[in-house]
DNA sequence: AATGAATGAGCATTCATTCAT
DNA sequence: CATGAATGAATGCTCATTCAT
């Protein structure tokens, strides 16, 4: 076998990682019922099998760092929206909420590898991990909830304090169940077809800038 | 071994099969993680493993139709606590909604096999059934729903013609991304104290109550 | 695949277990370093993985089984050569007791499988057994061991109470230690002959007889 | 990394080799079930893996080494303790024995590694050795028995022309027996307690001075 | 000489499902 | 109807060794 190129600078290696998480999202994306195999990820990058474990511990930490990025990702999207909204001197709320809901609900809807994760029950992904690597992932999960809670408590005045952090909680809540819902296998959707049940399977995009307004406004209206 | 008394009628039959959905329950709930073996099953109900086949076509398909009866018990639950409190003369929309969605939210606090059944139904259950099976649940599922959102039309009037349903599939949206959100597995509540991430782990029965308070309201709103 | 024969009788269910031991004692006999793969075994005696695990839990329980096979193989071949013996009136000490020697360690230059698997690190074989299934085990042999050291010290009268089963226990010692020398990989014996190191190596047979006997006779004589 | 000091000078090899040992020896001792892998001799020795190759072809050559040591000192002892005897006068049979077998049993007592190493050597160690490396081990094995096999037959006159290497021989196979009898894993002692078992596990120190005293004695007598 | 990134062989075990009895 | 013997797919991870730097 030819032998792969040496990642031996630091920079080099920070890319073969990404490598790996590249893979992995593609690979799972075309099953989201469960993650693939590591043999798979590998060959999907060119790699061996056991190169993929110098930079991971455990496969279940391969799709832990990837839905890391992803959540990161999702709060920089909706931190900068709402920058960028006070840059403009956008301050009617009226006009606010609907354009960072957009902005949070597009960055779902384009990065569908996200959602299909983030749903995926804990007892798949958050098994088999190191406590370390599970601590440092809530960790920075919960520092940028709290920084974005405060964002939205300053965009919302009727929210009372330390409820902006609890709104996300509960927005991301209600995305993950519409995902759960609008998700369905291929041969599904195959048999039965789009429309009888298009009831209890909701378009996700559409349903979640919908629903999640809906619970905005109820939130603002209780605050 | 001595062979079981054969079921021969169809009551017999039919009480076989549900104690075979009662065994499966029981099983599930010792460890929801996942979904116990079908031999489990079966030596909890004195049965052959085989013999569980003769009345289910895959496992899946036993806490498939465990998952129908849950569903089915719990819209009846909230058909049946929205016409005593018609009987009632409870006409306050504000006394009635909430009693509404506290006996929603108890039945799933009672249950909570229900949510953990429910949110594993996406990538655990769905992956391995006849489409039979799974037509016949989705079509059930789809007109109890269509019913109760009749009647959660009658009850809030502010509510559009067709908005029901809708509403209810958002709030089992919610309740299950909640659900989600508060499941941690044991080890991990272990390793890191139930405090420090509480704002990423809600009480499931208290915040799914307040959340779907909010989602209602906002609803009513909008509608 | 055409299916097996089922063995549904007790009878047909001990042959198959015995044809698994069988193919395991086959497979370790061509080599002797390490235990064949489950698969390897299974393949052996047409049978499939899982099929395996029917009969025992573990693999190392294959081995264990097969080594306490022999132990009681050759404990009978032990206890019926001094009840011969007697029968013979045999009663000269000079000839019984090369008699029996003769006899045990024909028994192990006939099973050489035996010994490899005896003197295989308890670390190999002992590892992954149920406690059960090693404390059944090491039970047999402990009463064997009695059974035999008390014929052993009516064979040899010079041998305190008691002193039967210390001089069986350093015999097989004894003969497991000679195993160990004579045993060469064959690679080694290709690569560096017969003769230069035959002072280090030898033939286990002959060694085995000839060290057994003036241990023995040490006993008797120190008793 | 910085790289370490080269080794240039034969000393310094010498000495870098060397400490390669003595991690080894250490991480054994730690836990004598396994060979500890290469990774962490290494980093006890404060080298990188690679260079640990470039002192020893094959991890299991670095226990070969270590064995060899072992069996250095060993012999050596027990020719200094007959060299002993004799600058002592001391030259009645009765007393020399015993105290010979007190030095080399009083050896291996306090090397457990060593018995462990040894019983490994069949069926783990030469599994992986460069022919030069195992034919090196076994040349000076032979001539450091051949060596002392001489010195126990002047000790010895009963004993025949070429028979105390033989002797030596047999008395090694004999505690490498009574080692394995004697080494139980620890969770099997947890597991069934010192007691029942003991004729099957005798004590290490106290049954080898015995047994290989008979075996001595008969090796005279026969002689 | 020293490093450490890359390689890839090797394997026990479970368990849903089938089907001969 | 009931049984339970037989099947076999499916896979994460370690670690000795190599070799480019």
């Amino acid at each position: 076998m030819s032998k792969l190129l040496r990642a031996v600078a630091d920079d080099d290696k920070k890319q073969r990682r990404q490598s790996i998480l590249q893979a992995a999202a593609e690979l799972f994306a075309e099953d989201s019922r469960q993650l693939p195999s590591v043999i798979s990820i590998a060959k999907a990058c060119g790699l061996a099998k056991g190169t993929v474990y110098l930079y991971f511990k455990t496969k279940e930490g391969i799709f832990l760092a990837l839905l890391s990025q992803y959540f990161q990702s999702w709060f920089e999207q909706g931190l900068q929206a709402m920058a960028v909204m006070q840059a403009d001197g956008c301050t009617a709320l009226k006009d606010q909420i609907p354009r960072l809901l957009t902005v949070l609900v597009d960055y779902l809807e384009n990065n569908p590898e996200f959602m299909q994760l983030a749903s995926m029950n804990h007892s798949i992904i958050e098994k088999n991990l190191d406590n370390d690597v599970a601590y440092q992932f809530k960790k920075e999960l919960l520092d940028l909830s709290i920084q974005m809670g405060n964002a939205v408590e300053q965009l919302i005045p009727a929210l009372p304090k330390g409820e902006g952090v609890l709104l996300l909680r509960r927005t991301y809540a209600l995305t993950i169940g519409i995902w759960q819902l609008s998700d369905w296998p291929d041969a599904m959707v195959d048999a039965f077809g789009e429309d009888e049940f298009q009831v209890l399977r909701p378009k996700f995009a559409d349903e979640a800038r919908l629903a999640v307004m809906q619970l905005w406004i109820g939130a603002a209206q209780l605050g």
